[in-house]
DNA sequence: AATTCGGGGAA
DNA sequence: TTCCCAGAATT
């Protein structure tokens, strides 16, 4: 057996996650199958075949929480607008933002950005080889470091991340809660006995790779893993029961009424922040919206009138409702097209052609909002000639409707 | 140790 | 529909 995941005996309570056991002559050969596997499957990335620590780290972050899939698109043109560290430190932040918006957890762009202007400050604009140096920039954890520093600098240091926890649990059966802190500190002592030394970032990446494409969360492909002679799950047959299934956070149903202000030269009202909801979508830009019990468009020209000034002329127009799940809320906007006069002038507010909103940092739904009020003036004639390419992003992604 | 942050593709 | 993804920061 190549893992031996029993209890280490210090505490009962702490089970430890050791690799002690190990035949060296059977860890070599798992190393080889993996390797020489990965060698001949591995997916053309757009981030494979550089070394470029800058480009690394910038995959990596995208990568987070975030399917290959999904970020691709998102890398190129990233790129094609900061190409490097010390374009991106000196961008400003609602540039990057923009990049970054429909990818999700803003934040990271944010910190992508802190830590880019602390290299150039303090490591000379070049990602920096030591591993506490790295975990100290922002944004960087135990995973991002070890990955940038393994693939850009051939360190040896381990990754765990959801895929090689996956892999690793099924080949040593480990059963439990695997992000529980304790067993995800044991998981990763046991990715660090098996990194190889000589190739420490294909090592990583096949390991994520084969839990990305073959040790997957649900029907697991073992007649096409290289490594399953090792695989103790699958000798016991419970390789689908592992790992045990995540304790979710029952979901909320959240519905509000967004404003879509007009003005007669087709402007319209943004704010950085929710009125009702905190973080949410932090320093992105989105349309005035408060929580709501139903569909209640004079609720919210109350609402307007009272926060920011605003009198609507003439009818509201009720859009057609946008749904968005984000994390545990699952959110129902009923967007109102109203006409004003003037647009408030308000603190930390914007106005913006409405046509011209798919350039800023915005949310997908304040990006579906949007697209609401697009297709009721195609439909009404009221933009004649306008193109509708408004809603998408830098990315080329579109809301859907 | 528990929570929170987005969004979408696959099952 | 549900799940979960090349996680990190905050509390």
């Amino acid at each position: 057996m190549l893992l031996d995941f029993r209890s280490q005996s210090r505490c009962a309570k702490m089970p430890r996650v050791s690799l002690l056991e190990i035949p060296q002559a059977e860890k070599k050969s798992f190393q080889r199958r993996l390797l020489s596997w990965f060698s001949a499957r591995k997916r053309d990335l757009p981030w494979r075949g550089t070394r470029d620590p800058y480009r690394i780290w910038l995959s990596e972050i995208m990568l987070q929480q975030t399917r290959v899939a999904a970020v691709i698109s998102y890398y190129e043109r990233f790129l094609e607008k900061f190409p490097t560290v010390e374009a991106l430190a000196r961008a400003r932040t609602e540039t990057v933002l923009a990049r970054w918006a429909g990818l999700g957890y803003y934040s990271r762009a944010r910190n992508l950005q802190r830590a880019a202007k602390e290299i150039v400050a303090h490591h000379g604009g070049k990602f920096p080889r030591g591993y506490e140096q790295a975990l100290a920039l922002p944004g960087i954890g135990r995973y991002t470091a070890a990955a940038v520093l393994s693939i850009a600098y051939g360190e040896p240091l381990a990754v765990l991340d959801g895929n090689v926890a996956r892999v690793l649990a099924r080949i040593g059966a480990v059963r439990g809660d695997l992000r529980a802190s304790a067993l995800w500190r044991g998981l990763e002592a046991g990715a660090q006995e098996l990194v190889t030394r000589k190739s420490p970032g294909d090592w990583n990446q096949a390991m994520m790779e084969l839990g990305a494409t073959v040790c997957t969360p649900k029907s697991p492909r073992c007649e096409e893993c290289p490594v399953s002679a090792w695989c103790r799950a699958r000798k016991l047959g419970i390789a689908a029961e592992i790992p045990e299934a995540r304790k979710k956070r029952a979901t909320e149903k959240l519905t509000l009424a967004a404003a879509v202000l007009l003005d007669p030269q087709g402007r319209t009202f943004l704010l950085r922040h929710a009125d009702g909801d905190g973080d949410l979508f932090s320093h992105l830009w989105q349309f005035p919206a408060m929580e709501t019990s139903a569909q209640a468009g004079s609720e919210l020209q109350n609402h307007l009138h009272n926060r920011f000034g605003v009198t609507v002329r003439g009818s509201t127009v009720s859009l057609k409702s946008a749904r968005h799940a984000v994390t545990f809320r699952n959110i129902q906007v009923w967007p109102f097209l109203m006409r004003v006069a003037q647009l408030p002038d308000f603190r930390g507010a914007k106005t913006v052609p409405l046509k011209q909103i798919g350039g800023l940092p915005i949310s997908n739904l304040t990006r579906k909002i949007a697209a609401a009020a697009i297709v009721h003036f195609k439909a009404e004639g009221g933009l004649t000639g306008t193109k509708t390419r408004t809603l998408e992003n830098h990315n080329g992604a579109a809301a859907k409707a």
